[in-house]
DNA sequence: ACATAATCAGATGAAAGGCTCGGAATATAT
DNA sequence: ATATATTCCGAGCCTTTCATCTGATTATGT
């Protein structure tokens, strides 16, 4: 039970846009250098948050990808099931009628629970609040190197 | 992101023989059944809790799986680990020197943070309260059936 | 000794995960 | 207007993992 690399990814190219000033297009070889991810695959990454409506991407010469401005605080559930479609911890999660055993199963309740938990933490974490976050350590360090 | 069907078949055995008397022995036959699962894929299944020392087994004529005496009280979060090893929302999480970004990424925390809610709730859930539940259930719907 | 039941190593088919490559689109310079 | 450099798009490949089964082996009560 692993989020998939691809999630992973997905979340640091956002956390990196978010912390780019508004406009600004960042290339596709700037992003998988930032998330230090293979480059190639970042593509499918980069479909996926684009066909769910995160980023906006533009080809040709000037092109390359910005933050939707419409999704400018996403969360981190948006962004996963954005990459991996909607979660479900367990199969008998997925739906109504997959799992006959939902009427008296004690387990499927705290498998649903687990989940809301989960999507809790994920739900709350929002990429403008970690993009702070991330600025905020980033210049400690660097005044840290200074002395 | 989800539980392999053999981690949620070992919960559902596992409640199974939670709410058995004391010291019965289960086939493998009869767990199968409980558990509406493929009886030899449960082979694999009950040999990792019983590695695990979760399950005792006997071998032999009046042989079968029964609850270690000494793991009655199991959660749902033990029963995941013997089956799928230690839980890691994220690749991230699996050591200290896994990942360079550590220090700084945002991310990291979050999956933390996701993780730690979703092991409280299956820590939480042990197999004999799952079991009285189920037992409490099932009653209820035959009574009703009654009606 | 025999029937019964767990054990273990390994095979298999299907699916998912991680990654690559050729091609289409687009802005800019000539 | 056309060539060209740059960039994203989407089909496809290879490897690993999952879920399941097979079959030979070992242990145990009657």
């Amino acid at each position: 039970m692993q989020i998939t690399r691809a999630a992973d990814y997905a979340v640091r190219v956002m956390i990196h846009l978010a912390g780019l000033p508004p406009d600004t297009r960042a290339s596709r070889a700037d992003l998988a250098k930032a998330a230090e991810c293979p480059e190639q695959f970042l593509s499918k990454v980069l479909q996926s948050l684009t066909h769910a409506g995160l980023v906006v991407s533009h080809r040709g010469n000037t092109g390359g990808f910005e933050l939707s401005s419409a999704h400018r605080d996403a969360s981190v559930l948006e962004i996963v099931e954005a990459v991996e479609g909607p979660v479900k911890l367990n199969l008998c999660l997925t739906g109504p009628h997959v799992c006959e055993r939902q009427n008296w199963c004690p387990a499927h309740a705290v498998w649903a629970e687990a989940q809301a938990a989960m999507n809790g933490v994920l739900k709350k974490a929002t990429i403008t609040a970690m993009a702070e976050e991330a600025a905020l350590v980033r210049t400690t360090l660097e005044t840290a190197k200074w002395n």
